[in-house]
DNA sequence: CTGAAAGCGCTTACAG
DNA sequence: CTGAAAGCGCTTACAG
């Protein structure tokens, strides 16, 4: 590219169009745009007069070039999952992430991605062709090489959910998932319960494995024998939740009168399947749900569900990225939010036998 | 900065440390990268290894700056409307606008912004900045002096919505709000009804103006006389639905036996407002949604309500708009996309008199 | 097919 | 406070 402004569309005016107007040095309006550079009033004046005539805002991408900064961090979200846009783990983690980026004047960049596999392709590359200052990797998938390619690349990094192994170097943020669904199912002990499901979702998901674990934790401190049919683990579906009905009640005497599910959808499913069986909810049995999604509270009996803080780990993780970026350093640390009971019509005392 | 690679964290590899390892020249590693270059097999090769050994990938800024070209769009998000986050609207734009992109190799540039002033501000800072080769304006609230700023910027550009005035070279994307609105009027007709109410939301909004004129055009065509509090603005949340009940019905002789809501949550409202009234749905009164939202169908009674494609508009403005940046110019025209109406429980006969 | 050079549009250490 | 220069890490027209 052997020649300047090579009449390209748009054509829009740079640093030295407004130099030469003002009669003053690149520089100078470069100082003048910087906003922490000492400038004489009347020279600020004038470049600010000549970059107003010419409609003057300087070029992002050769400023990040320059200081090696592009004031964004960046996202990779599997698009290609239809159930991923119609949870509240989407839009509220959005909302997090925006609300903090925004404050700071940093801009979100975001990704799609085809499979679990390509989610991490998708990460490293946006990393490794620095597009993004730091990253939020909210995979649910992560095993221990994963993350180790991941630090090998040494980003700001932050984990939505923490890693799945002893990686003391990375931050990340996560909901209290397992002493949250300990409380859900103490609470439900509480009411009388002795025989409580869980369903659960697929159980390479970590999250499913330590609500799991909380599940067992409440149990077994409770001196609770769980059966092995009362743990169902579908899939994050309503449909999930329909079919886990039938199989946690292959034993009539010694069924449920109480589920845990790992999202609404799923106790939209439990509901629809108890109404089948004459069951009601929740007088005959108990049900919680689990994200507290819109349509918890329109639902009937209106759903008892655990909220999850999705839009405020979105938050932390993009006060921690930006912080440490800010900082020239590397995220460190975490934070552990917690989720919070919804108690509404669908949970209650088990009935007297 | 007259120093090189002073010492930064990171420290990556660039494309001379490539080529003194390959022993090429700088621009042959470039070349390598390109894949559209005539590079011999021996070179690339070697290039390739050195690459590999190094760990290197281009920095994607720097290739932006050159070429002129960042391969993002961009969308600005109304980040502090907490109703935005929870209606199907946003991840099922973000679902389109990302499988479009991802496909495309291009990313997606997220930036918050505070009220609709703002957005303007936000959006105009994106392309003035050069932060994004084209951006989508989802904005419900353009006056005809915006569309025009906007495009005195001559960015590529494509709006969700359509202009609000004549502007017949800014390309758009929409659904048929009128038509569809009229449709599902047409439909209530068919039922029986001749008292139909429209339960809105702001009037200020594009989307609302054309539903209510397809209503009136429905109410029109079959001879039906609309009274002025049968059109009930409310705004856009549940309790909308349910003050609109109120308002609706101060004649009782003459009160509406059939619902339009704007959005589902209105819907909602609705069937709770005349669930308190003793009006048992769709027996004697019919209510229709807008959105299909997940929780239409676990509504009881289940929810009729009008599917708009929000996706579709999100994949066809991406897919315009990189066409358009492709090929060096600007999108034009328009893409009308279809509702559907999605009958359940909600919507009946009317009660014989 | 490959090298050498100029350029993309900024920033900033160095002088004065 | 301001100018002149070198640099950020790429790309590509021009030679050969």
């Amino acid at each position: 590219m052997a020649t300047r402004n090579n009449g390209r569309r748009g054509n829009r005016p740079t640093i030295r169009d407004v130099a030469a107007r003002a009669r003053v040095h690149p520089s100078t309006v470069s100082r003048v745009f910087s906003g922490h550079a000492q400038i004489s009033p009347r020279t600020r004046q004038r470049v600010l007069e000549a970059a107003q005539a010419l409609n003057f805002r300087p070029n992002a991408i050769a400023r990040s070039l320059s200081v090696q900064r592009t004031q964004t961090i960046a996202l990779v979200v599997p698009h290609v999952f239809e159930g991923y846009f119609q949870d509240a783990f989407f839009p509220q983690l959005m909302a997090g992430l925006l609300a903090v980026t925004y404050s700071h004047g940093y801009r979100l960049l975001l990704g799609g991605c085809e499979s679990y596999s390509d989610e991490i392709v998708q990460i490293l590359d946006i990393l490794r062709t620095r597009q993004a200052d730091g990253i939020v990797v909210a995979s649910s998938r992560l095993d221990v090489d994963t993350v180790g390619e991941l630090q090998r690349q040494a980003p700001p990094l932050v984990l939505i959910g923490h890693p799945p192994a002893h990686h003391p170097d990375v931050a990340w943020v996560d909901a209290d998932n397992q002493a949250a669904t300990r409380e859900v199912v103490e609470y439900l002990i509480r009411l009388g319960h002795r025989r409580i499901a869980y369903v659960g979702g697929d159980p390479d998901n970590t999250v499913v494995k330590e609500r799991l674990e909380g599940y067992r934790e409440a149990m077994a401190r409770a001196g609770l024998p769980v059966e092995a049919h009362w743990i169902d683990y579908g899939y994050f579906a309503e449909d999930g939740g329909y079919q886990a009905v039938a199989r946690t009640r292959v034993k009539p005497e010694r069924a449920p009168t109480a589920y845990y599910a790992g999202n609404d959808l799923m106790a939209v499913g439990l509901l629809r399947g108890l109404r089948e069986r004459g069951l009601r909810v929740p007088q005959d049995v108990s049900v919680v749900g689990t994200n507290d999604s819109p349509e918890a509270r329109h639902l009937t009996p209106e759903l008892t569900s655990l909220r999850v803080p999705y839009r405020e780990m979105g938050a932390a993780a993009a006060e921690m990225l930006i912080q440490a970026i800010q900082e020239g350093g590397r995220p460190r640390g975490h934070r552990l939010l917690s989720s919070k009971l919804v108690i509404r019509a669908s949970t209650g005392p088990p009935p007297r036998r």
